[in-house]
DNA sequence: AGGACGCCCTGTTCGC
DNA sequence: TGCGAACAGGGCGTCC
């Protein structure tokens, strides 16, 4: 499921196979996928040129031909990225075909379709168009505490909510409040200057960590949550029992002795 | 404006 | 063993 680890695996992966190449040919495989755009546009704007930026914000990636414009990609839930080279070994469910004069192929497969394309002016103009808040690893300590102390609600889906921080998925937003201490439905406004602090260091942490572990939850740290996000496994920490529930319409797991709820009733001081 | 809920979509898992 | 229901969730829309 990606998230922005994965995102970050995508973007590298395709700098590392398809930048400098030209493209002679663009096949939309599936014309649903595309937002906002045509398959005719697509081509238009990417027969011929090369890629010479693969760059990323929150949980998409964006290439940039040197013709100008720019190609979006986002991956829904089942999106990846495959290079290969002979047309047999195209993956199933290949939504968009780019095919490389060189005679490499670059598909971008999405079996669930719940992914998208377009194109666009460019990174900063898709980011302002869609409203998205900063990159969850970009972000400074001091704008993220703002962007969180200017809103309300629950803290997990402000988390998840792009708008505020673009890249938090479902799984790492769980890992981020486990590793916080911080219960899922606390609201905004009762956070602690020290709990805004933990949320923060614990995104950068994770998201690195994770990056590093090309996003394989299997490699996490055993201090993890997310390996053994299943009720059936004890909390890394405390041994206690994990409790799944539903926040904000999502699957949520969490440790009731970690990640304690703050009082119904008790008085907040904002 | 927050939050509950539904929808899209299909591979996988679960229950009977 | 087999089949259908439920589930997974990112992003968006609707309604209260």
């Amino acid at each position: 499921m990606p998230e922005l680890p994965e995102v970050e695996g995508f973007r590298q992966y395709l700098q590392a196979t398809s930048l400098g190449r030209r493209i002679e040919s663009v096949a939309v495989r599936r014309r649903r996928i595309l937002r906002g755009t045509s398959s005719a546009r697509l081509r238009e704007a990417l027969t011929g040129s090369r890629l010479v930026a693969a760059d990323r914000h929150g949980k998409y990636v964006f290439a940039t031909p040197d013709r100008g414009g720019c190609l979006v990609l986002h991956f829904g839930m089942s999106g990846r990225l495959k290079v290969f080279r002979r047309p047999v070994q195209r993956p199933p469910h290949t939504r968009l075909l780019v095919r490389f004069a060189d005679g490499s192929h670059l598909a971008y497969v999405c079996p669930r379709m719940l992914g998208g394309v377009s194109i666009t002016l460019s990174a900063e103009h898709f980011v302002r168009e869609h409203g998205l808040g900063p990159d969850a690893l970009s972000v400074s300590r001091a704008e993220f505490k703002a962007i969180f102390a200017a809103r309300r609600g629950m803290v997990k889906p402000a988390l998840m909510n792009q708008r505020n921080v673009a890249g938090l998925g479902n799984l790492y937003t769980d890992e981020i409040l486990f590793q916080a201490s911080v219960h899922p439905r606390t609201p905004l406004g009762r956070l602690s200057e020290a709990q805004l602090d933990a949320l923060y260091r614990s995104t950068r942490r994770i998201l690195r960590t994770s990056i590093r572990r090309r996003a394989e939850y299997d490699e996490l740290p055993r201090s993890y949550l997310l390996p053994g996000r299943d009720e059936a496994c004890p909390c890394p920490r405390c041994g206690g029992r994990i409790v799944r529930s539903i926040v904000g319409g999502r699957a949520t797991y969490h440790c009731p002795r970690c990640q304690r709820r703050p009082r119904v009733n008790s008085p907040s001081h904002v």
